[in-house]
RNA sequence: GUGGGCGUAGCUCAGCUGGUAGAGCACUCGGUUGUGGUCCGAGAUGUCGCGGGUUCGAGCCCCGUCGCUCACCCCA
């Protein structure tokens, strides 16, 4: 531990082995289901034009406002590492006109963004996250579809202990008008100096304070559910109403609250029960005006983002991360100069075929050799050595039963295929 | 930005009211010739985060500093 060690910078993730096996099996099993649903990969810069995201998250944020990684490039430009997915796809979605085809545009990324947080438990300054979003289609089944998909990707890593919670932000009409009742409703409150400073930015913020007796005083407050226009409440009773025909069991929370300023209507959050503080595995919602605001065509949009970083740690709180991520077929020890030679020959050959052959190169003794064998997790082994390449014929030996067999060189593959 | 906790071998940690460091795991080698997991034996590894102070003497006390961590704000 002298002075001069170099660390990885301040709250950043890393995943080493073994650990780092099962995040790539979450963050595959995240992404699956928008593949399977007709997403398509769309690969983005990590850092963007800083203006992007103070016009299209919204300066007011906290996200914007405080929290993101900005410094000027050579050129004098203002550039800023991504702190969230949306913005950026909309943003190359205009640029490369991926809206004059037939809508909606369904895409999805994965990648890490940046946020200048105080780190903590589940929350980095470099994080990962998966994401889909569905552009130019406001028909209240894509949101459900988005959902759905969002859903299985949690279930198809074994996530039971979580729930979903839903609400609708309505238009910005709705939003407007109870704006302002609520503005009224937080002045008589009588609130300390920080509270109502953050109360002027967005008054909504109120309602996620985790002090029990502003939580009291904020039951009483004006919900924004109760002042959206017919048609906003018709399209999400009709989301609502498909959610309900996937069987997908949902919460609803009138007093829920995103960081972004972007959103509209639909709008729901994963929420992990055995999670510290940081307990949203993901979220999402539409965005109706972003696109627009962006520079483009006045488009609707919806999408999540879901946390790779809390969906593994989820799935570690839940204990279904099972150790066996990663093994090898075989695992061939070579004894000698000329065994080195044709273990990597047969290796190279059985790789060819798809299978994961390892070498215990080094010349190691057969048992430190047989030990790696065995931490490798290879389901099988075979010694070489000068009497097997003159003979032909190999001891395959499979780890977990300690059984052998003889199988010829020329048939490993296929014994290996069993 | 604010507050609490903690910094001792690669990892998890012990170290009594201050007397110059240990355990378990992991690792390497061995327990006679080419077969792992158990068992036994041997070995290697630390400027006890860093700097200063008190003291005959500090891993243990004091101050500072850096780092980690949890929580607040906020969020994936």
């Amino acid at each position: 531990m002298s002075k001069q060690k170099i660390q990885a910078p301040k709250g950043v993730s890393e995943y080493t082995p073994p650990r780092s096996a099962a995040f790539e099996f979450v963050r595959e099993a995240l992404i699956s289901p928008a593949r399977l649903a007709g997403y398509q990969l769309i690969e983005l810069p990590v850092f963007e034009d800083t203006e992007l995201f103070t016009r299209g998250v919204g300066e007011s944020t906290d996200v914007v406002s405080k929290e993101m990684y900005t410094f000027e490039d050579r050129g004098g430009r203002s550039i800023t590492l991504r702190p969230e997915g949306t913005a950026g796809v909309m943003r190359a979605v205009i640029e490369h006109g991926l809206d004059r085809g037939q809508l909606p545009a369904k895409l999805w990324y994965s990648g890490q963004f940046f946020r200048a947080e105080r780190p903590q438990a589940g929350r980095y300054r470099q994080f990962y996250q998966v994401g889909i979003e569905a552009i130019g289609l406001d028909d209240p089944a894509i949101d459900a579809e988005v959902i759905a998909i969002a859903d299985a990707g949690f279930k198809s890593i074994g996530l039971s202990k979580y729930r979903l919670e839903i609400t609708s932000l309505g238009d910005a009409a709705s939003r407007a008008a109870h704006r302002v009742d609520l503005v009224k409703f937080i002045a008589t409150m009588n609130l300390d100096e920080a509270t109502a400073a953050r109360a002027t930015l967005n008054p909504l913020r109120l309602f996620d304070d985790k002090r029990e007796e502003i939580k009291q005083a904020m039951l009483k407050a004006p919900l924004l559910v109760d002042y959206l226009s017919p048609e906003s409440k018709t399209h999400f009773a009709q989301v609502t109403h498909y959610l309900d025909s996937l069987g997908i069991t949902y919460v609803l929370n009138p007093r829920m609250v995103r960081g972004l300023d972007y959103y509209t209507g639909t709008t729901f959050e994963f929420v992990h029960e055995l999670l510290g503080a940081q307990s949203g595995i993901g979220g999402g919602g539409r965005y109706d005006g972003l696109m627009a605001e962006l520079g483009g065509q006045s488009l609707s949009g919806i999408g999540f983002g879901l946390g790779v970083d809390r969906a593994l740690l989820a799935a570690e709180a839940e204990g279904i991360i099972n150790e066996d991520l990663f093994v090898s077929d075989l695992f061939i020890i070579p004894l000698g100069e000329d065994a080195k030679v044709k273990a990597l020959s047969l290796a190279t050959q059985l790789r060819s075929h798809g299978k994961n052959v390892e070498i215990a190169f080094g010349d190691r003794a057969l048992k430190g050799a047989m030990k790696g064998a065995d931490k490798s997790g290879a389901r099988y082994v075979i010694v070489l050595g000068d009497s097997e390449i003159s003979s032909g014929t190999l001891e395959l030996k499979e780890m977990k039963t300690g059984a052998t067999s003889s199988v010829k060189i020329d048939a490993l593959l296929t014994a290996l295929s069993k």
